[in-house]
RNA sequence: CGGGAUGUAGCGCAGCCCGGUAGCGCACACGUCUGGGGGGCGUGGGGUCGCAAGUUCGAAUCUUGUCAUCCCGACCA
């Protein structure tokens, strides 16, 4: 099967669905709007997954796991967030169904079996966990709770891509309940330090640390930090989110707690979450032309084997000298698969582990093994090389943070080339529409002005970066005075 | 929800205008030569043409309806 591949300048869309689907990461599937993960996508998920684990459990938090169903009573109690969320709901009206009378082998919905009061499946859980949290918390000495969930949530958007936007998707949410004001707001920072460290430093992806303003916000959100990653085609992409939510929740669900002082106070609270989106993420921000680009330290493979051989015989020689170099590289923690399968050819191996985007390729065939060599393959940069049997083992894992800290690079300097300031209306129409881009700008600080410019422009303010350094100007559609600049794109 | 397109073999498509025995490439199976960048040759299997009505002696093809998916837009993580 040949599978060739749209180019990022012929189609990006395309490139991004090609990738997706011929790099066996997804498939669509007979839902609209979902997709099947499959086992080389939900690898790369599986490894994300893990080390954000780790790090939310290296900083204090425990997993737990609650309802998909929240009843529509809950659901509707933080006014702000349901609003923001109801247009997007998929609703559990019924339980059960049976045998359509006029139409035998068909299954109806049984009229009789309407629910009382309907259940939403959650778009997100805040409802249905501060209404568990009330009967957890009733002293100081229950707090803090930090508690985060892996789970999937659906949002029935109009309009679905794949990983991007899906109408189910995985995620994780962390869901924590503090004391005191500076003690949540510290938890918000805190985890969009955890994410933009995991997105740089394992995904190799560099983000912009910022807050979001009032239009952006999450529903019901206090403040809400994000991290705003680059695309290739200069589109931002919101890569994760931690809201401050002060005590909004805790009203809607009347959470108190006695302080030290045998005084009643509202809980303060946070939540906060990554998802499959990441994956989307990772695909525009480092794949090429050829295909998918992993990055090292989630990769699904790190590296692959290719025998080059003739006949039986040769084969068995080379399989006898790959075990030793698999003993090696896995006694190094390395993940490492040896294709020797007979039904494709050298090249079009070459080509399908480029397509899915394996960091290191090594081949070798009967020559190699004379010359005590293999023929080592990034795929970060395509370059080949010799590289000697004797010591393979620690080449390769140097080679691996080198890669790694390669498509950071890459990624970063296309990031920093592509954030241009604009001082007027006509140079920040010009920049979106001829560089895209961040396009960092002055603007006065009102809903009104951030409307008007998203209407006229569609770009929309992607945050206001943390340590943002304070400047006088002038907004760069009303004119009115201006402490600092913001940063603008055109976003997924 | 507005606009555009597409449903024919596992995948990608042609055939439809102008109705008359369902075709191509890839994949798959077997054999063989091969093997250092998506192999060659030979043989073979596989499709109620999305679904439902209608017109007709006869429908993949014409008509109507319907369902689904994709793309662009508005909305959104």
């Amino acid at each position: 099967m040949s599978k060739e591949l749209t180019t990022r300048a012929a189609d990006y869309s395309q490139w991004y669905n090609d990738l997706v689907i011929k790099g066996e990461l997804a498939d669509y599937s007979a839902v609209r709007g979902c997709m099947v993960i499959k086992p080389y996508g939900y690898a790369l998920w599986e490894n994300m997954r893990d080390q954000l684990d780790r790090m939310f459990k290296e900083t204090g938090h425990v997993n737990a796991y609650f309802p998909l169903f929240v009843p529509k009573s809950l659901f509707e109690a933080e006014e702000k967030n349901a609003e923001g969320f109801a247009k997007e709901c998929a609703i559990v009206t019924h339980y059960r169904l049976k045998n359509d009378p006029d139409n035998k082998g068909k299954l109806i919905v049984d009229p009789e079996a309407k629910l009382e009061e309907e259940l939403i499946i959650r778009p997100t859980s805040e409802a249905i966990i501060w209404n568990t949290y009330k009967g957890w918390i009733q002293s100081y000495r229950d707090l803090p709770i930090l508690i985060n969930q892996w789970a999937n949530v659906v949002r029935w958007e109009m309009r679905t891509r794949l990983f991007l936007r899906t109408a189910e998707f995985l995620w994780q949410e962390g869901h924590t309940a503090h004391a005191t004001k500076d003690e949540a707001v510290e938890e918000t920072k805190k985890m969009l330090e955890v994410y933009a460290e995991f997105v740089e430093n394992y995904m190799a992806v560099p983000v912009i640390k910022g807050v979001k303003t009032a239009n952006e916000r999450f529903a019901g959100a206090e403040e809400t930090y994000c991290i705003e990653a680059l695309m290739q085609d200069g589109k931002a992409l919101q890569a994760g989110t931690s809201h401050f939510l002060g005590q909004n929740f805790a009203k809607a669900f009347d959470v108190q707690f006695l302080n030290k002082e045998n005084k009643k106070e509202y809980v303060w609270a946070t939540s906060w979450g990554v998802s499959t989106r990441l994956i989307g993420a990772l695909i525009m921000a480092h794949s090429d032309d050829q295909g998918l680009i992993m990055p090292p330290k989630i990769a699904p493979l790190q590296v692959v084997i290719v025998p080059i051989y003739k006949g039986e015989e040769s084969k068995n020689v080379i399989d006898d000298k790959v075990a030793d170099i698999i003993k090696e590289l896995k006694a190094l923690g390395i993940s490492v698969k040896y294709d020797n399968s007979d039904n494709a050819r050298p090249g079009w191996k070459f080509a399908e582990y480029e397509l899915k985007g394996v960091p290191v390729r090594i081949a070798l065939g009967l020559r190699d093994i004379e010359n005590n060599v293999v023929e080592l393959a990034r795929r970060d940069t395509k370059e080949k090389k010799s590289v000697a049997i004797e010591g393979l083992g620690s080449y390769v894992k140097v080679l691996l943070e080198d890669i790694q800290q390669n498509i950071f690079n890459r990624a970063l300097a296309f990031r920093n080339e592509n954030i241009r300031e604009a001082n007027t209306w006509d140079e920040f129409v010009t920049l979106l529409d001829t560089k895209a881009g961040f396009v960092s700008a002055h603007w006065d600080g009102t809903s009104e002005a951030e409307e008007k410019i998203k209407e006229q422009t569609k770009a929309t303010i992607r945050c206001i970066p943390l340590n943002n350094k304070q400047e006088a100007g002038k907004c760069i559609l009303t004119g009115n005075p201006s402490t600092q600049r913001v940063l603008f794109a055109r976003a997924y």
